[in-house]
DNA sequence: TTTTTTTACTTAACCGATTAAGTACCCAAC
DNA sequence: GTTGGGTACTTAATCGGTTAAGTAAAAAAA
């Protein structure tokens, strides 16, 4: 079963280990001529080095992880393009790891990372996370971890967040301008640091443009049949919300299924903006009111920044918080033939 | 810098590193007093195994590898949650790489792959895929490779698929049934296997249910902005087709807008079957009929298949075609108030 | 011509874990 | 009393590659 390693090759050219491994990797100290014949018979056998005895050796696998709740959810998959991107230019590996917003699983994944299988972390945490011992402790191996998005306001490390205070302002602000006057927003999460800025953005156009009716917070879970469940359940009371807010991307064909259900019309009975970058909202019925973020350049942001990090011999990242902007799209589910 | 290994643990304990190792692995020879000892040291220190050095040695990493053309496709990110169902449930990790459709992206991976990085191989061809050198290559390392939906009929081992011939028929005959006369096939591919399956069902359909016109075969490419403005073109001709069979989903929202640019109706103006998970299909404008697949089911099948080789010493997967069932679900694209 | 330097390698240690083979000790059986 | 066997370890080799240190021969400098 032939595996071809630095063996094969030396005892084929009559040399050592040493010298092939040199000439592979162009040291000066073996001459033009060997190292031909060696590039040559490597070719020739088609040689691939040992990725575990590289790494276990030299203590870097030139591979980063990134590890997001799931990849069904355009923010994320936007975010991957935008982190390979930035890791093929720098010759890095990028393995992606799923959570599916599950908080032990979350655990065992950032555990196995304290092996030393990967030389950075870029990460979006899970809608449960609530504990941060998991994270301290890959923190402490000194494996530099950046966060985008879901982000660990408990960790000082590099952060790449969009303006969420601020977009959630915007959306319920524009709720308001369209009449909407109570006013629903739909979370995912009581944990995540977004998801609260989110609150504090929607709670702060509330106060700054103050209608009679209260506010509704709705927290959603995983459970794509419960939301419905529960989505239509509020829809169908007498004082239902005329306006909603979603804050994920997977709440709003819960919404729009809802609404048909109950024959409920969007935007006239029902106004809608979602924090979405569905390539599809464009072409929904009706089309998708959004706030969306740069989802692409954050990836990029966050990528670059730990590679910055992993280039130096000093892994440590200083805590700091970047921002970018996300941008309200209005679209019909909010104003009538826009 | 106080990486915990085996070595830490034996000198605090005044083992050998061959103790701590078969203490670790619960050996009968070891002591159970060593063992719980071993056992609450390494819980203390938060020891966790290099994977690089038990790759190294045991020629087993306990990784498999997914290689996809992209995430943003409801297909893959479906069969990635059933891939990592069967996987974690066999103590497995799931590596993905992506080649964003792009040929020499995926000979790069496959290379790497011959390094021993993983164990075995679940992959979905690029659209440009023509030539398999590289999996051939892979494949004769003897590292065990299933391929799903986007197969490649030309290596010997186990593929799963749907039933894109009769789906593509069934796609067509629908259209035929709706009134459609000159139907038109949206590819994205001329090489693979399933697109030519596909052509095959819709050519197939075209001659046992005559109709008039010619059929229309338009491939289309990577570049979503040239997709729109080819479709767009199309669309804007004096005899452009009535009816469209997109054979992948990121082209239906280019139909989609082409329309709304050109004022055509869907579906008085032209119908539309586009083979789709989309979650949102049933809340586009109009909802959108599909051909839809079982991707969850195919990435479990996928990975069955994989680990029961992985299982086995022998790892020779024998070339085996599984085949299952899509389904049509008539929407509004092509059934008005469907 | 002798000494120094350079060239082009080889030897051997190492990364961290696993494991075959060896060993020291105790207890039991013949 | 010696052999046999089990227990609980240790020693050393190994996986495949990297690299510090060593070396022999040729080239350059003295």
């Amino acid at each position: 079963m032939g595996y071809v390693t630095i063996k094969t090759l030396a005892k084929e050219l009559n040399l050592s280990t040493a010298a092939i491994s040199k000439a592979l990797r162009n040291s000066h100290e073996i001459s033009s001529i060997t190292k031909q014949r060696v590039q040559e018979l490597a070719t020739r056998l088609n040689y691939t080095p040992n990725v575990y005895a590289g790494s276990l050796r030299g203590r870097k696998s030139k591979t980063i992880a990134v590890v997001l709740p799931e990849v069904a959810d355009s923010f994320f998959s936007l975010a991957i393009n935008g982190i390979e991107a930035i890791a093929e230019a720098n010759g890095y590996h990028v393995l992606i790891y799923l959570t599916h917003e599950n908080f032990s699983r979350e655990q065992a994944i950032l555990k196995d990372f304290q092996s030393g299988r990967v030389d950075g972390v870029l990460m979006s945490l899970t809608a449960e996370t609530s504990s941060y011992l998991h994270i301290n402790e890959l923190y402490s191996k000194q494996i530099p971890l950046v966060f985008f998005d879901r982000v660990c306001e408990e960790i000082s490390t590099a952060k790449i967040t969009t303006d969420d205070f601020n977009s959630a302002y915007i959306a319920t602000k524009h709720l308001i301008d369209c009449g909407c006057r109570q006013i629903a927003l739909l979370s995912i999460s009581n944990y995540l640091s977004i998801s609260n800025m989110r609150l504090e953005g929607y709670r702060q156009a509330l106060t700054d443009y103050p209608i009679q009716e209260n506010p509704v917070n709705i927290f959603c879970g995983n459970d794509a049949a419960a939301n419905r469940r529960f989505i239509r359940h509020v829809l169908s009371k007498a004082d239902r919300p005329d306006g909603i807010v979603a804050t994920a991307e997977k709440l709003t064909s819960d919404v729009y299924l809802s609404c048909r259900e109950l024959a409920l019309s969007i935007p006239d009975d029902l106004k809608i903006v979602s924090f979405s970058n569905l390539h599809a909202a464009a072409i929904l019925n009706p089309s998708l009111t959004t706030i969306t973020q740069p989802a692409f350049d954050m990836g990029k942001a966050a990528a670059s920044i730990l590679f910055k990090a992993l280039d130096k011999k000093n892994n440590i990242l200083r805590n700091e918080n970047i921002t970018m902007p996300s941008e309200l799209m209005v679209r019909g589910s909010t104003v009538k033939d826009a």
